[in-house]
DNA sequence: CGTAGTATTGAAACGGATCAATATCTGTGG
DNA sequence: CCACAGATATTGATCCGTTTCAATACTACG
């Protein structure tokens, strides 16, 4: 069996500095994710940041707590989500690298978050944050286009559990991952990190719904799962026709 | 959310300028959202503003399209949604007084923006605001807040249609329009300003489900519709244990 | 006052949730 | 390195609620 996932991120090289990566709110050149910070923001970014490294199934701050610090992914995946009194425990997002997260609501964490894979974080503490961003307008305009970033990410997430179809939403996750996926090669591999209980949080489904829909995906030669934590396109086409928001 | 208190809104004065409404990311007073902007802020920022009033059910602008403006709603209501190619319209968000909305990504708008009701707006051109935003840290800080704001409802948002029940989906939007209603008294009305249509959209469900689902409501004595635009609350208990996340 | 969009109500069917049993994986300790 | 145990995942059967289709009622606007 292959080794289990080793995520890898796409260009990018060994990170000890914290970076992160949007789609501006103007146009650039190619229209995907660019890196948004010089090289003299990372450094003032680092000089306020800790570096962490923390095993999976971490949990690295609970929902109502006393928010101190924000964090940004250096390496590895991490969640967030919710316990809700039903026993639900929908998955809010997942974090990748270069991807910002913690940012409190008076005072407190909104939501839990947990590593899922061995993580790298960078550790800021809000007030120094605060105080950082006060005093550099340029620095702070890259964590607006961040965080309004990751708002358009969470409205797609929105409407991907609108849909009504389980192949469907497993499909739209599929593809997002492969954007996240380490590839030097097209091999058309994707790197799954999480779960299957993960996914099905996420995507708003039962355990159950989502394995019967990544068994319909592969009976329909769209994908072939390789272990539990990888996934092979078989199927570009069919794989984007189910992905894109039908 | 669960938390009980549902303290009423300072609400706002007919304003001349723009403002922003959001809960900070640290400890504040009392827990609820604040006003963000100082006096001098919303002078600063009603020099780059064009005021404008458009009558309700109007395009403000298209999925796709060039993004010229930002806008800060002055009063009444707005919705985002995207077209889907079955037909699907789901709406990502409805905008209130204070809200802001229009960011785009790599200088096109992602999502359509529609007039519920009539409504003042507070248009800047976006290469104007960020050049404001640059120049001016504190200002900016403030918009920080309330984009991380927005993007905690839109996550609030990704938990409540994640549910499986259509009445207690409608009841926690129900709750959410009650904070946004501007009644001076504590007669327990809500206003719903939008359609059946639209709330179906926002709640990822049918029409046709939206519509049972206020006649269960109605029928086990929980709220009072009047009209189809007014709800009168009869049970606060039973609307609140329905509508905190299961 | 009429008409078109909007909403309600009913009947049937689809799809996912749930319950239950089994299989597979992962990490731990022998 | 292997075996075991708990966690994770697969598969099957049934149930339930929403979707869909269809017909009717309502309401808002011209």
């Amino acid at each position: 069996m292959t080794q289990t996932a080793n995520i890898r991120r796409p260009e990018a090289p060994p990170q000890n500095q914290p970076t992160l990566r949007a789609i501006p709110l103007s146009e650039t050149g190619g229209g995907g994710p660019v890196r948004l910070l010089s090289n003299r923001q990372r450094q003032e970014l680092a000089s306020i940041s800790a570096r962490l490294h923390v095993p999976r199934r971490t949990i690295l701050y609970r929902e109502r707590t006393a928010a101190e610090s924000v964090f940004i992914v250096g390496h590895g995946v991490v969640k967030t989500f919710r316990d809700l009194p039903s026993g639900k425990r929908p998955v809010l997002a997942f974090l990748f690298a270069e991807d910002i997260f913690g940012l409190s609501e008076d005072g407190l964490y909104v939501n839990t978050a947990q590593t899922v894979t061995d993580v790298d974080l960078f550790r800021m503490p809000l007030a120094v944050l605060e105080d950082t961003l006060a005093g550099d307008a340029q620095l702070q305009l890259q964590f607006l286009v961040k965080v309004t970033h990751e708002l358009r990410e969470a409205q797609r997430h929105t409407i991907a559990i609108g849909r009504r179809d389980a192949v469907g939403r497993v499909a739209t996750l599929l593809r997002s991952l492969e954007d996240h996926t380490a590839s030097e090669d097209e091999s058309g591999i994707i790197d799954i990190p999480m779960t299957r209980s993960d996914v099905a949080g996420y995507l708003g489904l039962s355990l159950e719904a989502v394995s019967r829909a990544c068994r319909r995906l592969e009976r329909s030669g769209i994908v072939a799962f390789v272990g539990r934590h990888q996934a092979r396109v078989r199927d570009r086409r069919g794989l984007d026709r189910l992905a894109s928001a039908y």
